[in-house]
DNA sequence: TTGAAAGCGATACCAG
DNA sequence: CTGGTATCGCTTTCAA
């Protein structure tokens, strides 16, 4: 480090210091108190108007903004909603939900931050956390163990909320268990009489945490009937899905589960070119009921997956931060039902 | 306010204040400045293995984290890009985009928070950015302003980078000019002959940010040809689709550029359960170039955009943090070229 | 090697 | 009605 003491340096871009309210005090002819007073409106105060004025222009002149940190560092007070930005590049329904879930915290005062903690292992994540004092965290997926809850709270967080397969102990949980989907995948295929089954197991990464669920719902499903499971890796690309589609015919498959709708048309139309009849050879089956899915010809089934309501969980949110010391809760949100058209 | 001056009435949840450096202090029986010394490891100062060992014990037991806003407070120093939330629940070119430049920062020491600033007006989003004094800030879409950029920098800010249709006086600039999108389909479509051109235009509210530039690109690609233009309203339902289809014959159009592959999927399919032929009676065009749109039959044609990566963007803040007096770098980032399939 | 103390910027007492 | 001033939690210089 330099040690020049005061003056950084007045370089030729003048640099000048950021205003702070000893200077718009200085400005205005009064204290910082009277400042702060004017600024906040503070009601248990009157300040005559031409004071007022004087503070208020003064804060105008020189593009005052009260500095975020010293003020809630003071104030003790903070309404900060801490939510890690997901460890996947997220998809669209989940875009929505949060999308969603900031309007409705943003009624309610709170202020939403996504915190990008992409490179932090568990605990790791839950210090960096921890740092900003939020009053709530809102945790997608796992990754987070109880005593990075415990940190959590430690640290003064009223809130920790966990979205994700399993609860945390010490941490509200929205339980949002994929596993549901793909039984309800499962079940729906053996109703229709399929008894070979294939599950699409996406290959990129990141995907596990829904598609090992998935996977394991289909199996529970099919758990002590004659039908079976067979795993299918396929990538996200026409000639992953083309090879896939090569071998169809030794697989020997009569239906397919495939992760989500975007896997299903790819796997369909790759299964069509390569002459396999769908449903009447094999029936084929995705998830999230996308609007595309309708386009294609078979019309594709789906599993529709019900998220929360953002304004629910903005709401269990609310609850725990008035009462910090309740028992936790634990909701199931992920409603799953098969969407039936012509593909199975 | 309640005026219970130190003790927070302790209830039965027992809601102990959250450890401090000079709780740790005592515990380990030293003074603060050597917790901080220890915890940060400071080269300057050599402390004795059996202190350091006691500091970290005695922060250990407590669970000690470290406050953000009283060290950035005190230390001066920020790290933190700033990147509010888009006011459009993103897509997936941009949720991609935004998770690669998070981690390019990242990997440049920087922190990423995205700030959901979503119902303020434009200058009231800057001041409430500005409060949190980052060192950094990166705004998508329009609703900055030069007032709002100022007033930024006066806080501190050394880079301000928006990332919209047209640069902003004092802010450094990339220009994702989706005109150009609209100019490439219209100037494809026209060179294969088509001249009554219908361009497809989300009813969907937030979407006109990219839909009224790419409306106008195709305008002024057939500026000045006897080729016209006529503006589709479609929202992304089936009916809506089926209703624009039913009326097809009497718009007498030869071609649709369709804002995105999924309007154009969405209209390509409704065409053909009207009867329509694809292309023979009308061409389709779509954008952004998904995997989806290639298994319809025919295939889509599409334009193809290329974002900048997030590397890049990312060394453009650091290089802007760097040097912060440096003129406004302006980049036109979005590469747009058409993707020829069957549609077309 | 360690400790005392001066702030960073803002707020809220209490006295004038 | 307004102005000192202690304080929030932490870092860092200066002395001991």
């Amino acid at each position: 480090m330099v040690q020049i003491p005061k003056p950084p340096a007045p370089s030729r871009t003048a640099q000048r210091p950021v205003p702070t309210s000893a200077d718009v005090a200085r400005l205005a002819g009064v204290s910082r108190a009277t400042v702060s007073y004017v600024l906040n409106n503070t009601a248990a105060v009157r300040i005559s108007e031409p004071t007022r004025r004087r503070v208020h222009e003064a804060a105008k002149e020189l593009g005052y903004v009260p500095h975020a940190a010293a003020r809630s560092l003071r104030a003790g007070h903070r309404r900060m909603v801490l939510m890690p930005a997901p460890a996947v590049p997220a998809g669209p329904l989940y875009s929505a939900f949060i999308y969603e879930l900031q309007w409705a915290l943003h009624r309610l005062d709170y202020t939403v931050v996504q915190y990008g903690g992409v490179g932090l292992a568990g605990d790791e994540a839950a210090r960096a956390w921890a740092e900003l004092r939020p009053v709530a965290v809102l945790v997608p997926g796992t990754g987070l163990g109880p005593e990075g809850v415990a940190l959590l709270r430690r640290s003064g967080a009223r809130a920790v909320v966990t979205l994700g397969p399993d609860a945390v102990e010490g941490a509200h949980a929205l339980l949002m268990d994929h596993e549901s989907v793909g039984h309800c995948a499962g079940a729906h295929l053996y109703a229709r009489g399929r008894r070979r089954i294939g599950v699409v197991v996406p290959e990129e990464g990141g995907l596990d945490v829904f598609s090992r669920p998935r996977l394991a719902g289909v199996r529970r499903a099919l758990h002590g009937t004659a039908a079976t499971v067979t795993e299918l890796p396929l990538a996200y690309t026409e000639e992953s899905a083309a090879r896939l589609a090569a071998r169809w015919g030794d697989l020997g498959l009569d239906a397919a589960f495939a992760y989500n709708d975007e896997y299903a048309m790819l796997l369909m139309r790759a299964l069509q070119d390569e002459g396999v009849a769908v449903p009447a050879d094999t029936a084929v089956i995705g998830a999230d009921d996308l609007l595309l899915g309708r386009l294609l010809r078979p019309r594709l089934s789906t599993v529709r997956i019900e998220l929360p309501s953002g304004r629910d969980l903005a709401e269990l949110v609310d609850r725990a931060v008035r009462d910090p010391g309740g028992e936790p809760e634990r909701h199931k949100v992920l409603g799953a039902s098969v969407v039936q058209r012509d593909s199975t």
